[in-house]
DNA sequence: GCAAATTTGTCTACTTGGAAACAAATTCGC
DNA sequence: GCGAATTTGTTTCCAAGTAGACAAATTTGC
């Protein structure tokens, strides 16, 4: 399981002569070398295919991966300001302020002016608002239901528990 | 580490009575619900956070990881076709053609027509991209090198060996 | 109390990425 | 052969996301 090169992994392309080999037509035949251990680009793999799965999942529900989360999250925490909930989702603030105005203008969620602080806002889902996010919340949470064929239900465990390690995300300081 | 929940997590938020908790000013004190357990949502947060650290690790390097990706393959794949390059890094093809281009244009990447199958266009990295990469290897391959600090190096190599399995990268078919 | 610095949300301009339609070349059916 | 379907890369247009400046409100230093 471990790499030949051990962990010092940046060995550079063959420089100047070229591998004799064809093209190589198949993508799953790549080198890719040191990429192959780069957290950052298997995270980023895997994240364009869960949502690649995603979507084909869903296909129909009209139901964006963005807008469902920042509802659903909304729900649970009612008045939640829009930088807390930008911070927490990894949204910039500027983006979050189309996002909002959008769910706002569809009518799902209400924004109602802080009184401890009058810069601030507070979110709130609308009636429609938490019908919408009833109606889709299966279809939403599905996918995490039946996991990827690739491991096993202990492997896809594991991996969470690692994922939420790394993020910070289930588990606060105590 | 099992949930409260089990796997069935597609518990709705409360409906209509509100928490009379605060508004949670502080992000990482959000409820987030079965979020938590959604690998789909911890891979995007997980990827996010991933290329904040590498952005802020490089910062003033003039390294973008999407051109230094391509470059990088190209490198160790010469003569492969836009196409193929595009189904292996998750880039869609549109996308990619302005990739190249832009590579083309800065002098980094040759294209040149393939003699088998003339609508393809097959890369190599001329001698100033191959100087680029070498040049830049090392501080791209970096962040993998000292892994996050909220994992153990076990830990990280796991997560790593998960992922390759997740998304099929280190180890096709045999 | 009050000027300076910070925070909160917004705006404009820009970059990144994708969907759909397209031309050219290739492959398939027969 | 030869027309129909497919593949390859491109173009155009649009959506998603970011950067930086900004006004208003708040907090901080004194």
């Amino acid at each position: 399981m471990t790499r030949p090169g051990g962990s010092r992994v940046t060995v550079l392309p063959a420089p100047g002569r070229e591998p004799q080999a064809p093209p190589a037509a198949d993508p799953s035949s790549l080198a890719l070398g040191a990429l192959e251990d780069s957290l950052g680009f298997l995270l980023r793999i895997a994240q364009l295919q869960a949502f690649e799965r995603f979507y084909a999942a869903v296909a129909g529900h009209d139901l964006r991966a963005g807008a469902f989360t920042i509802l659903w999250v909304i729900g649970l925490n009612p008045g939640v300001r829009q930088g807390v909930l930008a911070e927490r989702l990894m949204i910039k603030r500027a983006h979050m302020a189309k996002l909002i105005r959008a769910l706002e203008l569809a009518g799902l969620v209400a924004r109602t002016p802080s009184r401890e602080d009058r810069r601030a806002v507070e979110l709130r889902l609308t009636p429609a608002g938490r019908r919408h996010v009833e109606l889709r919340a299966a279809a939403f949470f599905a996918p995490d239901s039946a996991p990827p064929t690739s491991l096993s239900a202990a492997e896809t465990r594991t991996l969470i528990g690692l994922l939420r390690k790394l993020t910070g995300i289930g588990e606060e300081a105590p």
